[in-house]
DNA sequence: CTGTTTTGTTGATTAGCGTCAAAGAAAACC
DNA sequence: GGTTTTCTTTGACGCTAATCAACAAAACAG
């Protein structure tokens, strides 16, 4: 089914990219779109395959992941609802993009997005300003991988994601001190550059301390912020 | 002094992001620029301080750092000649930009650069284009940090290194055997994630194996290029 | 050339995290 | 409801890289 006029209903269309665009130029950016469903677990991109598509996120968190020959796997990325996916202007996706949970996206084919940002300085400008706040967090990344303890990297963790995974529906502004993370502890483990082993017996030291609840699998309590937030800055140095 | 010319003299015209602009657009964007010297060691741009400029590299190499707080340093970007320096529209700048060499710029008053960019698609989108590619390697960064141990960080670095450093000027476009780095051990090591102790280890573990040869401090000159290819990418498995 | 500072190397020891293995708990399935 | 499968926790152990410390070699200054 062609997607007559889903960008009217589209619930992330005022925090996605398409925000810079005016009615008339997001019709037509529409009509190049496809709306797609996936499942937890589907892998919409190929680490090293040639860039066909690119995609907003409508709904649901997917994973950008590499891994080395012997299986090792780093997440390199997590894209969230009204994120953009894919790699615009030619180059190859270096990366392989999977859904964590059951998703909903907007793709469109490479070559007719690369056209269209061409045609609409707009949509380019708003795509570099998505791009150099994502090279900013990246880079940010880079000092927790590199530098930083297991307790740091996952009280770190831990309040990204409070930040993070606020619903930008439900009025609340401020970190959230409790909710569901979208990733296993193996997931955990690959976005910090730790193995599953080490990201339980942390996470549960952190129970143990009281710092944290873990009611159930997935969800987290933030009882002590302040605790969390010295460990994760280190500050008993 | 004004730079009455800079730019039709600029060694780096036609590399740099100013390619994307005409003759008329480059005089016009010329007038707004400042060239600067930097002395090794310099730093131009202060970790969390409001982004007060911008700037393009004529000549030199600069890093970008940030640090925990108890002093813990990681390099989060090489910075070489023609490439791009700051961050445009309005964010804090999140990392030091410090010269590790003598470096020549040409730097731009953030706002003024803002206001020039977003008149001038063109140079938005070769900007784009920057951050990008950028952004993929600053990914794979992720990766090595994450999940590579000693020798395999190191071995990518030195192939990296022999790719990166060649000269544009000079006609040969293959990677260079031979090559001075710009860094010093504990820059290594902080680009790396590790301490300089292990890179002095395994770098002279690479020279008793006779895959590297070390004249000098800074002097790298890669013996058995096939040697260090396996071990970059963990071909034993 | 000589003393000083900076940078890099080497050795001994330790600690943190990874590895291997097994048991336990939750989810998925029939 | 019971079985299988998957995911997580826990324990024992080993190894890699960090730490601490001393020394060597350049770089630099006078």
């Amino acid at each position: 089914m062609p997607n007559m006029d889903n960008c009217s209903t589209c619930v992330v269309r005022n925090r996605a990219i398409c925000a810079a665009l005016d009615m008339d130029e997001i019709a037509l950016l529409g009509k190049m779109g496809r709306q797609h469903r996936m499942v937890a677990g589907q892998t919409l991109i190929w680490e090293g395959e040639d860039s066909l598509l690119v995609a907003n996120v409508i709904d649901g968190v997917l994973k950008l992941s590499t891994s080395l020959a012997d299986g090792r796997e780093q997440i390199v990325g997590v894209v969230y609802p009204a994120d953009f996916i894919g790699r615009p202007f030619g180059a190859r996706t270096q990366y392989n993009v999977t859904a964590l949970t059951d998703a909903h996206i907007c793709s469109f084919s490479s070559g007719d997005f690369d056209r269209f940002a061409r045609e609409h300085p707009q949509l380019e400008h708003k795509l570099l300003e998505r791009t150099l706040a994502e090279l900013d967090r990246t880079r940010r990344w880079l000092l927790l991988l590199g530098r930083m303890t297991a307790s740091e990297k996952i009280a770190n963790f831990l309040l990204d994601m409070s930040e993070r995974l606020v619903r930008p529906d439900c009025g609340q502004d401020g970190p959230m001190d409790a909710f569901d993370l979208p990733f296993g502890r193996q997931q955990i483990a690959d976005i910090l550059g730790l193995t599953i082993e080490t990201v339980s017996r942390r996470l549960n030291d952190f129970k143990a301390q009281g710092i944290i609840a873990v009611p159930s699998r997935r969800r987290i309590e933030i009882v002590d912020r302040a605790a969390l937030t010295e460990i994760a800055a280190n500050a008993s140095q």
